[in-house]
DNA sequence: CGTTAGATTGATCCCTATCAATTTTGGTGG
DNA sequence: CCACCAAAATTGATAGGGATCAATCTAACG
């Protein structure tokens, strides 16, 4: 697995920015060392859903080259580690177990994806900033590794409520509502906007799971 | 690959049984012969999504032994063509085609949920059934086969109204309601509750994709 | 200290959920 | 073949949750 590091190159991209355009074929694959990153798809007439939010250790791009009209941009500054899908190819033929690992990823990815769709068909709009900030803590905490089922009381949301609202499918006035009815509720703290500090987690897991109305 | 084909054995299921619970740990897995099998995520309150719509040729189970909460109904009669997973661990460590027949599947997999979390996330009624009836449409007539970008124009829904709406994020009355205005529009034609006829194709996919209030 | 993008708060409206009542469909036995 | 029944689907009336529109308020940055 020493070879692929061989192959690959880092970079570095500034926050805000685009990595895979929707269009572009993009001939190359990356992992992600540092940052977080947004998937989004896009309708036909401009509305936007972000479809993942990834963390370090992550895969982005397609292994094959099927177009999936899907755009990956930086949420944070975001360092990665890039290689050409080619070498992806080549090595996996020899080492099984990047091809394993591969499955394993992409394995994950789509359990993850079905999970949010529970969330957006069925949910409320407090269940929703509930699960989501349930989310960012779990990933936030255990760096990556599997298996960690606790989470960080104290972090950083690395979205901003526009994100928020296109993750959730909740316009932004509707999520600046429900976190200050968290708060309210003293289920959660803020510290300057960004910084969450939960206080009640057994009402969050709570709040997330059942509707209130 | 012949070689799966003697380990694995049919399994015929009648339509609406269970096919794998949620929690049950299930040692393996299986290809879709025939018939339509839906996939379902369940809250603990009781609420359930449909995460997925299967189709012939489709792969069911997970390739490893995580839990997923994931729970797959025979929609109508099913065949199955099953093996233990221990099998699918041993040939595909000797022949990697099969690794990647199976990445393949799961990519595929990852690239329709996200398809559909942007029809959950931020469509209306109208084109969430637009974007279902699209679906099916598209899925019916290509056997399988990939490419197809044409559809029938006549086909059978699978799904009842109930599962339709567990699948759209939408209530009965609503997908009953949205049915309705696609009939009187022209856009569509219903044979007998289920039998559906398209038709004005054009007008579908632009409903599909495009909020009219 | 001024500028500007992002976030919050308020008021109102509309789409979809909800509740309730038929109507239709599909399956069964007489 | 038809009458009967249960389940599914449709239709109608109402209400509520989130969207929308609009006006501050806040914070980051030069």
């Amino acid at each position: 697995l020493a070879e692929i590091n061989r192959l690959s190159t880092r970079r570095r991209i500034t926050a805000g920015s685009t990595i895979v355009h929707e269009a572009e074929p993009s001939d190359w694959c990356a992992i992600i060392v540092s940052g977080i990153v947004k998937l989004v798809k896009a309708t036909t007439d401009g509305r936007e859903q972000i479809v993942a939010i990834q963390f370090p250790s992550e895969f982005i791009g397609q292994p094959f080259d099927e177009p999936s009209r899907l755009r990956a941009e930086a949420v944070t500054a975001v360092e990665l580690c890039c290689f050409p899908r080619a070498a992806l190819d080549q090595i996996s033929a020899q080492y099984p177990g990047l091809s394993r690992a591969l499955l394993v990823d992409t394995t994950h990815a789509l359990d993850a994806a079905r999970e949010w769709m529970l969330v957006l068909g069925g949910k409320t709009a407090e269940e929703k900033v509930a699960s989501f900030l349930l989310l960012i803590a779990e990933r936030s905490g255990g760096e990556g590794c599997a298996g960690e089922k606790d989470f960080d009381r104290i972090f950083e949301v690395p979205l901003s409520r526009t994100e928020m609202g296109q993750f959730l499918g909740l316009r932004i006035e509707t999520v600046s509502r429900q976190m200050k009815a968290l708060k309210a509720d003293k289920v959660i703290q803020t510290i300057g906007g960004r910084r969450v500090r939960i206080l009640n987690p057994e009402k969050l897991r709570w709040l997330a799971e059942h509707e209130t109305s």
